[in-house]
DNA sequence: ATCTAACTACGAAAATAATCGTAATTAAAT
DNA sequence: ATTTAATTACGATTATTTTCGTAGTTAGAT
C-alpha cells in the first residue's frame, strides 16, 4: 500500500524539517531561533508554517506542555531520496553520474569520506557487472 | 563581477531548458512537443512562460522567421552547478558524500559511469590528501 | 489576584508560479 | 483574393507558498 502520496516539502518546510532532523523534536521557538541564522522571517510565519505541515501529515505536535514540541513524521533519508530522485530527472536528466561528478568536483569532502565512496563502487561493479 | 543574481529557474523553466539545451535552439511548437511526452499543460502554457524566461534574460528569441527560435543563455553547466549547491544545501545540510552516496546507491550507472567516478576519486585523494 | 510575556489560533494579504482563453497577426494553401 | 491553420501577444485566473497582524490563551512573576 502507498504511502502518502509524495510529500514533496517546500523549500521552507525542508529547512524546518532540516532543523528537526538535525536537532530532535523542538518548539517553534528553538526552530525559528535557528532559522533565523540564515534567514529573517517573523516569528509566526515559522510557526504558521509548522501547523500547515502538521496538518499535512509532516510533523506532529507534543500538546501537552504549553510550547508544543513538534516531531518530523518523514524520516530524513526517505525524503532524501524522495528530492534526490526528483532533483536528478530535472536537474541532470537522470544521469547520477553527471551529477556525482559534480558534486564531488566541487565538495570539500574530506578522504574518510571519499573511501567510503570508493567502497560503495567496488560493491557495485562487483555485483552489479 | 557578480553574473546575474541568481537565476534560479523554476521547475517548469528547467524543464524548458533541459529540451533546450539537449536539443539546441527550438521553437515553442518543438519544446511543447516534447514537454508532453510526461506533462500536459496547454501550448500557450509553455508558450507564456518560455515568453516570461526570455525576459528574465534566460532565453534569447530570434523573432527573424514566423516562429521564433528560441536558445537558451544559461550555461547547462554551470545552471546545475548552481542548483546543485542549493539542492545539497537545503536536502542533505551540505554533506556532498551523503548525497553522492544516496545517488549511486540508486543508480543504474554503468560500469563506464562508475570507472569515470573511480578516477576523479583518484585524482581527488592524489591532490587533496 | 493582577500583570506581563510568551505562546497558539486564525484570517487575510502579498508574492510567486502556472494555467488558459481570446484577440491579433502571419504565412501558406486554395 | 480568401480562407485556413498556426503563431504570438497579453490579460486574467487559479493555485500555491510565504508572510504577517491581531486576537485570544496560558503560565509564570509580582
Amino acid at each position: 500500500m502507498a504511502l502518502h502520496q509524495t510529500p514533496k516539502p517546500t523549500e521552507s518546510e525542508l529547512e524546518i524539517l532540516q532543523v528537526l532532523w538535525q536537532h530532535g523534536p523542538s518548539t517553534v521557538r528553538f526552530v525559528h531561533e535557528e532559522l533565523s541564522e540564515t534567514k529573517d522571517a517573523g516569528y509566526t510565519t515559522t510557526l504558521k508554517i509548522m501547523q500547515l505541515m502538521t496538518e499535512k501529515g509532516m510533523l506532529e505536535a507534543d500538546k501537552s506542555s504549553r510550547s508544543h514540541i513538534f516531531r518530523p513524521l518523514l524520516q530524513e533519508e526517505d525524503t532524501q531520496q524522495q528530492l534526490l530522485d526528483r532533483f536528478l530527472d530535472t536537474a541532470f536528466r537522470g544521469s547520477a553520474s553527471k551529477l556525482v561528478m559534480q558534486a564531488l568536483g566541487n565538495s570539500r569532502a574530506s578522504k574518510e569520506e571519499l573511501d567510503e565512496i570508493r567502497n560503495l563502487l567496488d560493491k557495485l561493479e562487483g555485483g552489479t557487472q
